[in-house]
RNA sequence: GGGCGCGUAGCUCAACGGCAGAGCAGUGGCCUUUUAAGCCAUUGGUUGGAGGUUCGAAUCCUCCCGCGCUCACCA
């Protein structure tokens, strides 16, 4: 990445226009601003005063990114926007002087960063509009804004021929941002979102907590880690795959609630519905088994579909989606039959199921567990068809570690998971909190592990004894909130719904 | 990892075996209520990279790099 030593045209040019200003004495990145209102505050306040008819202009000091250039000869229109909207200059030789409007006219670019002062009017087009009397350079942008040229809309402000490559978008994140306001509604509905969630744990007694992203031992989730190293220690870390171990551990501590929203990195496929690092919310409740959670899990989503976009209603990918209806809740096995037609109670163990599976042409990976099978007929089946949201629940014991099987049978777990779109968005279960049979899970998985199923985790000895102090039984519950941002914004790839999202390596 | 597709000016895109173009942006000029302002003129390209086929390659072939979709894998 040379560029800073290999300036296009463009940019050689507002270099020296950036040299010229500093050589006329003015700091083309002065350290401080004035600022009387925003955009939007200065369109409002101009409609209100002219509503009372008030004699009294309203003078505002402005401040924004050159956003369009429009000369005329001795006035010049120029657009320039904030975080809050954007705002017409009007530039006028009889405000100004031939002198200033001249230094307007060669050394100030779209792009970049002033600041203006004058009073609101109206221009005879009928657009709310500051006359410029003083206004001055705040930043200097030297390389030119991937976008050709805005047009107002009956007041919308549509961009032209905007960065739309999609690897550039990703790469220059900044650039996206700043050309495709589009994108940067994205990231203050993912804000509301985690806002909501963060209003509707708290009024519902839960405490959040960080547990450490650095862990000797992972677990919580079938997923490979990414694996670091600690100098000093001279030890080996990973990167946490879920926060579920460490969140258990403090409900022994006495906490009856607890959550967490964060980071977890899994060292595996990248696709539109997976980046290696993604954000999940986690919660434990006490005294809940896996049904509590489920209404919980209603509750919250409606809570925070109101909250973030006003009503229980969207559409995902042209499919409506309605979070006002009660969840249907269906036994997985009942989910398998209806869109396989696999009655999983006639296949008994691993060879019969796969045989069964094979002979419906789908595939069928080498070696798998019955569960494991029956996990991947879910996500190629079932899963897509899941449109509306809906609860699948009671999941195969081998692929469900730390959950607590059902009293009538021990080879189904009381776990359920969530679905919307098309895609799963949460999974959850009643906590496994007993620590005999919790080793008996961990030695189990322990030998799938040498066997060469990488994804299960290893022992963990440190929950074992936590979980011998005695573990409240618990509802446990993990939902991917770029998942559920997708969904709220109709994005069909997780990477725009990530800020920066991981692209490979390019050598530049 | 497999298959398909894409990569051309700062941005959006044409040209698809025969002189590499347009709109916007940029630059110079005209223009005192425009709003993708308009008008005149004009700059800008190792066509992602390296090889090959051909009289001639952005275009066809091979490899490499990157991205997208998809299948596989994967919560």
């Amino acid at each position: 990445m040379d560029e800073t030593h290999d300036y296009t045209d463009i940019e050689r040019g507002r270099l020296e226009k950036l040299q010229h200003l500093r050589a006329e004495g003015i700091e083309p990145f002065p350290p401080r601003v004035e600022r009387s209102h925003t955009n939007a505050e200065a369109i409002k306040a101009f409609e209100k005063s002219e509503k009372k008819k008030s004699k009294k202009p309203l003078r505002a000091t402005l401040v924004g990114r050159v956003r369009s250039i429009r000369t005329m000869g001795k006035i010049i229109f120029a657009h320039i926007e904030d975080g809050h909207g954007s705002l017409q200059l009007f530039l006028r030789a009889n405000d100004l002087g031939e002198e200033k409007l001249e230094l307007f006219r060669n050394y100030y670019d779209i792009g970049d960063f002033v600041q203006a002062s004058g009073e609101m009017f109206r221009t005879r087009a009928g657009e709310v509009s500051l006359r410029v009397e003083e206004f001055r350079m705040i930043a200097k942008a030297i390389t030119p804004l991937p976008a050709a040229k805005d047009e107002e809309v009956a007041g919308e402000v549509v961009r032209h021929a905007t960065l739309a490559d999609p690897e550039l978008r990703y790469r220059q994140r900044y650039a996206d941002l700043a050309v495709n306001p589009q994108v940067r509604e994205i990231f203050r509905v993912r804000a509301a979102i985690t806002r909501a969630l963060r209003e509707f744990m708290d009024s519902q007694d839960f405490i959040e907590v960080e547990t450490p992203v650095l862990q000797p031992v992972y677990g919580g989730a079938a997923a490979r880690p990414f694996t670091t190293h600690h100098n000093q220690l001279k030890q080996d870390l990973y990167l946490r795959i879920s926060f579920e171990l460490y969140l258990k551990r403090l409900l022994v501590g006495g906490f009856e609630r607890v959550y967490e929203i964060g980071r977890d990195f899994r060292n595996e496929g990248v696709d539109r519905k997976h980046n290696p690092e993604f954000t999940m919310l986690e919660f434990y409740m006490a005294y809940a088994d896996y049904q509590r959670v489920m209404e919980f899990t209603e509750e919250m989503l409606l809570f925070t579909g109101k909250q973030v976009l006003g009503g229980t209603k969207f559409t995902y990918q042209g499919n409506k989606i309605d979070l006002g209806v009660d969840w249907p809740r269906i036994e997985l096995s009942e989910a398998v039959l209806e869109f396989t037609g696999i009655h999983l109670k006639d296949y008994p163990d691993a060879a019969s199921l796969a045989a069964a599976m094979m002979a419906k042409k789908y595939n069928v990976p080498a070696g798998a567990s019955r569960g494991k099978l029956i996990d991947d007929m879910l996500g190629a089946q079932v899963e897509p068809r899941l449109i509306q949201p809906t609860f699948l629940y009671n999941y195969p014991r081998e692929v469900s570690p730390l959950a607590k099987s059902l009293p009538s049978n021990p080879q189904i777990v009381e776990r359920f998971e969530g679905y919307m779109g098309g895609f799963e968005i949460c999974n959850a279960f009643t906590e496994l909190n007993d620590p005999l049979d919790q080793l008996s899970r961990f030695e189990e998985m322990s030998r799938n592990l040498k066997a060469g199923d990488e994804e299960l985790h290893p022992m963990d000895e440190d929950y074992l004894r936590a979980m011998r102090y005695g573990m409240p039984p618990n509802g446990g519950f993990g939902m991917g909130i770029d998942r559920l941002t997708m969904l709220f914004t109709d994005q069909a790839n997780i990477r725009e719904v990530i800020l920066f999202p991981h692209l490979r390596k390019r050598e530049e």
